[in-house]
DNA sequence: ACAAAAGTGTTGCCATTACACCCATGT
DNA sequence: ACATGGGTGTAATGGCAACACTTTTGT
């Protein structure tokens, strides 16, 4: 390549723009914030950040995701989505946008970050018009997550350590967007033996009617995923 | 932003590579080419090339495919695959790839350009070590064409305007890389009504025996899809 | 007493799998 | 005559969907 031929290519932006899914053991939200600065001062956006030619793309979401809600690593499932390349996408010049998605569960401390940092969360099926391309790539996460969730147990990462049956299947009903009966989706994910009983039950004071608590398991997955086992739903 | 700011964010260049993949009605190929100039000269690469920051991916893919094969729009499957951003992925810079993968189906017209640019076509399980992260991406694209080809009918791309049974089945063997039974495979085909016989077969002269030739029913399918149906396999 | 949420089985249906032979034609 | 490839049916199995009541406990 010739010196002008790189000048002429190496002009293009990088950033990432992130799709963040929380779950309170109700309800599933996605992260939005308010823009500070122009272009597009005041709108609302995905968080998200430029990427310098000498970071990587990893290394830029996890910086983000620790601004952003403090997470832990080790609780989050973040995944690529894709590329969002327009040509007039920024005003600013050619920024290719490669944007993800990722999964947490909402802890207090992680309330507390975003509420510090001046994020909002919406309903899942509610968040409202941003700017630039986000819609776009808010639908585009939303339907890359029914997909997982429907072939891959990724849904466990939006549910803390332990948690109850009831809470995984609001989970998927959010996610899926539809309603599923109680008896086949226990039936469903019992047979599965994905899950263990954790011995332990809810306080009894929160609830009406203790129950059990469950968790993931993650080395039974891991074996079965070699074999390119398919979840299920 | 910061003209400084600037500066620093918008230095990075935009390439595409394309994991094409071609059906002759007996076997799946991939197209590959061997390098003409440094870096990697000499190594075998997908095809590819730099897009300027005021061209558009699409329009880039476009003329890639029209420099590569001469192909027909309307008979060409493409998707994009994720972008590819690693820091050192390119020795010139910063280089983020945004890959595709695009199907068609083989004709003589496309055989023909396709040598005359001096392009290679490699079975499908058997594509050599490639340049750049390139092996990585044939990898991404395999194993997603192979999702798409159990969900939706993309495989008809991939086959001309009509086709005998057994070359859909043959396609399907190799796209899912095992073998299928024939009687089963007939019938969840036609169960799936997306298929019309066209009334015309196969040339007497050219095999033993004749067989029925159809088509993909677009228009059904288009209906179907927009309920959220899911094809088969 | 009643409201709220946890937990539990059966049945019919449909999709998937496994499996073997006949027919038409070109050599 | 035989080799090649097109075309056809049935039975067993397993997963999925539809469906209603009892139990516990806080108010």
């Amino acid at each position: 390549m010739t010196d002008e031929e790189k000048e002429k290519y190496f002009q293009v932006a990088l950033c990432s723009s992130l799709v963040l899914f929380g779950f309170d053991g109700e309800d599933l939200k996605i992260l939005v914030y308010k823009k500070l600065n122009e272009p597009f001062k005041g709108a609302l956006v995905l968080p998200g950040k430029y990427i310098a030619p000498t970071v990587s793309n990893d290394q830029a979401i996890h910086e983000l995701l620790i601004e952003k809600i403090a997470y832990d690593e080790h609780q989050t499932y973040i995944e690529q989505l894709k590329a969002f390349t327009k040509v007039f996408r920024n005003p600013l010049g050619r920024v290719v946008n490669v944007a993800y998605y990722a999964l947490v569960k909402l802890t207090p401390q992680i309330e507390a970050k975003v509420k510090a940092q001046g994020g909002v969360w919406f309903p899942y099926d509610r968040v409202p018009d941003l700017a630039f391309d986000h819609n776009e790539i808010v639908k585009y996460a939303k339907e890359r997550v029914k997909r997982r969730v429907k072939r891959r147990p990724v849904g466990f990462n939006l549910l803390g350590d332990e948690f109850t049956i009831a809470q995984l299947q609001s989970l998927y009903e959010k996610a899926l967007n539809r309603e599923l009966d109680k008896r086949n989706f226990r039936k469903k994910i019992f047979n599965s033996n994905l899950i263990i009983e954790t011995g332990n039950t809810t306080d009894p004071k929160q609830h009406r009617k203790v129950s059990k608590l469950y968790r993931f398991d993650e080395e039974k997955y891991e074996k079965l995923s070699l074999k390119g086992y398919d979840f299920l739903f």
